[in-house]
DNA sequence: CGATCGGTTGAGTCATCTCAACAGAGGTGG
DNA sequence: CCACCTCTGTTGAGATGACTCAACCGATCG
């Protein structure tokens, strides 16, 4: 667990008014790697807000298949699903923390107004990601899928060195590819100079032009 | 433009107090089949209901390559996207008539609560629909792809003919196939006598069980 | 030190795409 | 009213990107 996972992340989160009553009122609560957090067709009882480590949110197919529908960071509030039951569970990335607020508590916290806009923007950001999301599945390539996710999460961490705390299943399951897809492609990258891989879970970027350009 | 399209709809939908108020107050404008109705990056200043006829969202890639993020029938909302700008386009299906009322207007309008909770209530169906979409573009086979959206098309219209005022380009575009195979499976689909098409816009459910296996 | 797990690489297969021909519906003008 | 054209959708044949299956590799762990 690298230090780029860490709790400050969500004290710079400034605007956020959610981040900040999850904060001072939820409860803290620590799941170990691939634990579930919540599962599909559970009430959407809860709010979360991840400390450290990080999660991801799966829809499973009666046959098995997996879509991942978001991975969260350190700061980011997950869990807030518009309907009365998740379609989506919740899992641990790895060894993690998160702070847990019923969602009727936000409702009776003073200061509502704020919190309410707060709920509001975080399902707003929520929406936006799905709409980009849907274009990545629907029409790029597999290149370009794993090019848009390493720019994304790049742009997500804003350090110069990317930690990826999420499996090559993951990312393929995320990408609607395979794990096999998912390295050729990483591997591809890497030979042509754009992304450099230190170990097979943390990547710089080389050419950030070149990214972009592929991730399209 | 048969019947089942028509202004009806939108009075039947009585516990949405957003379309409610958009009939109240929103004015009317007429577009012509394929006509813009907003752009890629317009700014997010209106919100829009379908009183006849039907819309498409779309956002475009710099080769061409097109998304279709949501098809939008009478008495449904759209345009709420929740960042300024739009991500997606929206265009007129066929010739069509949609209501439009400025954003800042919902705002002072009276019954406050009540229309922004129809807002909030709009943005929540959009995030769903977007969440379901995910896991169909990303782990569905094309034939899986097919069997959803016409099951998803029926269920939202209801009747016992299904009129559909997209063409095969939409539809390809939509579930992220080609218009080949969309008519492909469209053709196994009627020869397995799971559905059956009258004229290549309109069908029937022949065997609900079936189709509902296949969309998994 | 062997076993296990996650990741990479290789070879062959298959679903979907591409390219091309064709068919039918609808519109238009002579 | 017919001949023609265009547009949309269907069908076929071949190409290909991504998948499947399998071997391998290195790190981690008991």
């Amino acid at each position: 667990m690298s230090l780029a996972y860490a709790f400050e992340d969500l004290r710079e989160d400034g605007r956020d008014g959610l981040a900040e009553a999850m904060r001072r009122l939820g409860v803290r609560m620590t799941f170990a790697k691939d634990e579930e957090i919540y599962a599909q067709e559970d009430p959407t009882e809860f709010v979360y807000a991840v400390v450290t480590g990080g999660v991801r949110t799966i829809r499973l197919m009666s046959d098995g298949r997996r879509q991942i529908g978001e991975f969260y960071y350190p700061g980011e509030i997950f869990g807030l699903e518009p309907g009365p039951e998740h379609r989506y569970s919740a899992e641990a990335l790895c060894d993690c923390e998160v702070l847990v607020l019923k969602r009727s508590a936000l409702r009776a916290f003073a200061d509502d107004e704020k919190l309410e806009r707060a709920v509001w923007q975080a399902t707003r950001r929520e929406l936006e990601r799905a709409q980009g999301h849907l274009l990545l599945l629907g029409r790029k390539t597999a290149c370009e899928k794993v090019a848009s996710f390493l720019a994304d999460m790049a742009g997500r961490r804003g350090a110069e060195a990317v930690d990826l705390p999420m499996s090559r299943q993951d990312i393929a399951d995320y990408l609607g590819l395979t794990i096999e897809t998912v390295s050729r492609m990483l591997t591809q990258l890497q030979s042509s100079k754009i992304v450099e891989f230190a170990s097979c879970r943390q990547f710089r970027i080389r050419n950030q032009g070149a990214l972009s350009r592929l991730a399209a």
